[in-house]
DNA sequence: ATCGTATTTTAGTAAATGCTAAAGTACTAA
DNA sequence: TTAGTACTTTAGCATTTACTAAAATACGAT
């Protein structure tokens, strides 16, 4: 913070209300931003959208789907799995994943706008 | 795709119709992946939080709220705005920002869920 | 036990991201 | 027209990200 910018016409009393309202979510915020950065990939949010359509799939089955090795595939999971946006099921040496509870409601509204073709039209 | 995993088990039609599904929604999840992308970053984030709370506001008075300096903020704001998450108005030599009416209805629930606290016991 | 299948992990690399610092643009007022 | 305020842009750099390639782990069948 070297150039310092205090507008003439600064509202001192919003700045400060602002700077106590992001303070009072900041960790909640933080938490947010991160599970958006995971869905906001071009392969994540097609593994997210094929878990949506067929409740659960294997790294393998997902690669054969996107065309691309297992290995990123994989990686792209545990990042999700890690922030517990989808879990797991092992059974047998095949691993299924599947969209957690808690997101299956947030991103429902999500691919609602995508099956019904309105993304392009929205943006 | 060199190491190809080709599922003894896997039901090769559902892969088949999971390809196609992909293909018939790639450019609106492409397009929504950016979205969220630009949304899952701490500062942008944060951004949009504050134009939510507060209507408009302006490079400086973000900068100053968030406590960084005016070129990170304006860099950001200009990322907001080439998706079009964002507008602009000037007014003398003052730029007001705020959220663009499509997005100010999909982000409504989500800083709903914010001021709700709801976030960490979600995630 | 050994091999094959399914998956994960690691190391390495190219590209993207987000900052700082400095220069540039635009408007306002003396 | 000169100086000051508000903002944007550019170049440079450190960090992060997402891939490839290769090794490692786990389970099943023979």
């Amino acid at each position: 913070m070297n150039s310092a910018c205090i507008r003439v016409l600064a509202d001192v009393n919003q700045i400060k209300e602002c700077r106590q309202k992001v303070k009072a979510v900041d960790n909640s915020l933080l938490l947010l931003a991160n599970a958006f950065s995971l869905v906001g990939n071009d392969v994540r949010i097609k593994i997210l959208y094929l878990l949506q359509e067929e409740g659960q799939l294997c790294p393998c089955d997902l690669s054969d789907i996107l065309g691309m090795n297992i290995s990123p595939v994989s990686q792209h999971l545990r990042k999700l799995k890690d922030s517990k946006i989808i879990t797991s099921k092992k059974t047998g040496q095949t691993v299924f994943y599947s969209i957690s509870p808690a997101y299956t409601e947030i991103l429902k509204p999500v691919f609602k706008l995508i099956s019904n073709n309105k993304v392009l039209e929205m943006i």
